[in-house]
DNA sequence: AAGACGCCCAACCGCAGGATG
DNA sequence: ACATCCTGCGGTTGGGCGTCT
C-alpha cells in the first residue's frame, strides 16, 4: 500500500544512515513526549524524516534497554527453537529475547544460523552416501548451541514460507 | 602493501492489516 | 460500508570493515 503521502513536504525527506545530531532530537523528544504516532512526531520533532525511519531507528538503535552484538548461545538456542516453531516470524520471535530487535535477529539468522545450516547440509550430504547415523560424531566440530543447528527441524506448517524456506533438513 | 573477497549490520522498500473518519 | 492513513512486519540491499591471497 503506502498510500499517497498526505503531506507536500516529501521533497525533503532524508534517507541513509543517521547522524548524531538526528539521534539526539529524537532521544530528547521521545524522553519528553514519549513514543507513539511516528509520522507527526517526525514532523513535530523537526526531522525530516519518515514516521517509520524513525520508529526503525529508535526500536533497533537508539531504545535504552536494547542489547546489541554478542548473543549468547542460550539466545541461539532459543532462537532455533522458536524459528522451528513459528518460521520467519522475526518480532514473534524477538518478545521472547529482551533487548534483542527482530532486525538483529533476522540479521543473526541468515548470516550465522543459515551459513551453518548449509555447511551442515553439505556436511550430511557427504556423508550420507557413507554412513546415516554416526553423524553425532561429527558435531564435535561445530561447537556450543551450534551443533544444535543440525539436528534442527523445520516448523511442520510454516504459516506462508514453506517453499521460501527450501533448505532439506536431513536429519 | 595492495587489491579482491566475504561477512555483518543498518537502513530502506513494499505489503498487509488495523484504526479512524 | 468505504476510503484513507498509520503502523508493523518481513525481505532485501548497500556500504563499511576485516580477512585472505
Amino acid at each position: 500500500m503506502d498510500k499517497k503521502p498526505c503531506n507536500s513536504q516529501d521533497a525533503e525527506v532524508r534517507k541513509g544512515p543517521w547522524t548524531m545530531e538526528e539521534d539526539l532530537i529524537l532521544i530528547n523528544y521521545i524522553a519528553n513526549h514519549g513514543e507513539g504516532v511516528w509520522n507527526s512526531l517526525a514532523r513535530s520533532a523537526g526531522l525530516k524524516r519518515t514516521g517509520k525511519s524513525c520508529r526503525l531507528r529508535w526500536l533497533n538503535y537508539l531504545r535504552p534497554d536494547v542489547r546489541r552484538g554478542n548473543i549468547t548461545p542460550e539466545e541461539q538456542l532459543v532462537i532455533m527453537e522458536l524459528h522451528a516453531k513459528w518460521g520467519n516470524r522475526w518480532s514473534k520471535i524477538a518478545k521472547h529475547l529482551p533487548g534483542r530487535t527482530d532486525n538483529e535477529i533476522k540479521n543473526y539468522w541468515r548470516t550465522r544460523i543459515q551459513k551453518h545450516m548449509k555447511q551442515a547440509e553439505n556436511f550430511n550430504g557427504q556423508i550420507s552416501s557413507s554412513e546415516h547415523n554416526d553423524h553425532q560424531a561429527n558435531t564435535s566440530q561445530i561447537s556450543g548451541a551450534v551443533e544444535a543447528v543440525e539436528s534442527y527441524s523445520p516448523p511442520l506448517s510454516y504459516p506462508e514460507n514453506l517453499e521460501g524456506n527450501s533448505m532439506s533438513f536431513p536429519c
